[in-house]
DNA sequence: GTCGTAAGTAACTAAATAGTTATTTCAGGC
DNA sequence: GCCTGAAATAACTATTTAGTTACTTACGAC
């Protein structure tokens, strides 16, 4: 299935472009979704932010439940997409790790409405996920990529030995996705707003130290 | 206001018991809110499950929202409630600091709800505890102990200098929220059950571990 | 005992909302 | 140039749902 622009790209046709209407819907879906959960969004707004008729959403994705699908699944998509492009095989281990923190840090921040979306599935039990094919088959390169990484720093003598890849990629997307959640709810207990550009650089780098520490060998 | 079970209390009077009747609608908001969330929730639900008549609970609680409200201070009572009768100035401040990472691991164990409803409020960016008096006068206090722990340590040469409470306190919480709210998409894709008590006794050792090895003096 | 007040009930309503029906409009193959 | 199928629209419907109205019933103060 084609995204691209239409195939004479020229002074634009207008009318008729169903490549272009479904990822209109797909993008004002993922936004909607995204502002007010799976149970909060109306279809209308959708389908008004979109700018198409409310009939072409039933048309392209089935129903209310099936385009939440194909968000996450697009989300989904972005997420393996984008953690494919990094590359953890060069350079010392722990200047890998640090880029794999990063990496972790800046998805999360220049994707927030994943954030929602992934609570909004998790509160529905990933039923959505569970049924999706694409997932399973993205998560094995990723894990073992981390796992080569931990065995280069340990045969380097900079890493110790016991640990595994889900447990450091757990804690980095943790300790980011924890503060970017709830953040709301966590500048008000702490009285300031976290969502500040200096807060976040400065949880950044606490993430930074937080990992290299848990991973470095105790020889030092 | 009085939440006792009623003023002669021997043989059940059944009707008209004001105090249990709130009760029975904030527990069964508890759970509908927690697992449906805001939105997905529906009043007819809550007033079933509670045994009452749904005029009850816009006469207690005025309307959906300032139900959730309502169950929403109740989660930060109990909260803070567990969280005072925490002690950590006694014994020393390794051991303190690990009853502390215990403590936020069994407290989201033991009261899951409490993180799909953190949740829900922070997609609707905490604007009902934004008008809760309670939440900030309880965090100072909170806060002081943790600082005092880490300054106990630093004193004691077991703890590093440079970190502060909330940071701590906000990675120990992470951690483990993380783990139980994405629970499900974890679990799909790493393709194991991560809430299974071995997989779930795992994780709570890797955190004593991220956490030990974060505040440790750097000359062991 | 009776009376005012609060607890409780049943049946209702107005608005919102996911999903449809019936119809029109365009694009390209022939 | 016309004809078929897909794209698009407008107006509609059947339900669901938060919130109400109007009424009844028990409790306790006197």
């Amino acid at each position: 299935m084609s995204t691209e622009t239409a195939p004479g790209a020229a002074r634009e046709p207008v009318h008729r472009d169903p490549d272009a209407s479904q990822q209109r819907i797909l993008a004002a879906a993922t936004e909607v979704f995204a502002a007010q959960g799976l149970d909060g969004a109306r279809v209308h707004d959708i389908a008004e932010r979109a700018g198409i008729n409310k009939r072409m959403l039933y048309h392209y994705f089935g129903n209310k439940d099936e385009l939440f699908g194909a968000v996450l699944d697009d989300v989904y998509e972005t997420i393996c997409r984008d953690s494919a492009a990094l590359d953890l095989a060069t350079g010392t281990p722990p200047a890998a790790l640090t880029r794999l923190v990063d990496f972790a840090v800046d998805f999360y921040l220049d994707n927030r409405h994943a954030i929602t979306l992934l609570n909004a599935e998790n509160l529905h039990r990933a039923r959505h996920l569970k049924n999706s094919s694409r997932v399973r088959a993205i998560h094995r390169p990723f894990e073992e990529m981390i796992d080569n990484l931990l065995d280069r720093g340990v045969a380097n003598g900079d890493f110790r030995r016991g640990m595994n890849g889900p447990q450091i990629y757990m804690s980095i997307v943790g300790l980011i996705y924890y503060y970017l959640s709830n953040g709301h709810s966590l500048s008000v207990f702490f009285d300031r707003d976290l969502y500040e550009p200096e807060a976040i650089r400065t949880w950044r780098r606490h993430i930074h130290e937080v990992i290299d520490r848990f991973v470095a060998a105790d020889n030092e």
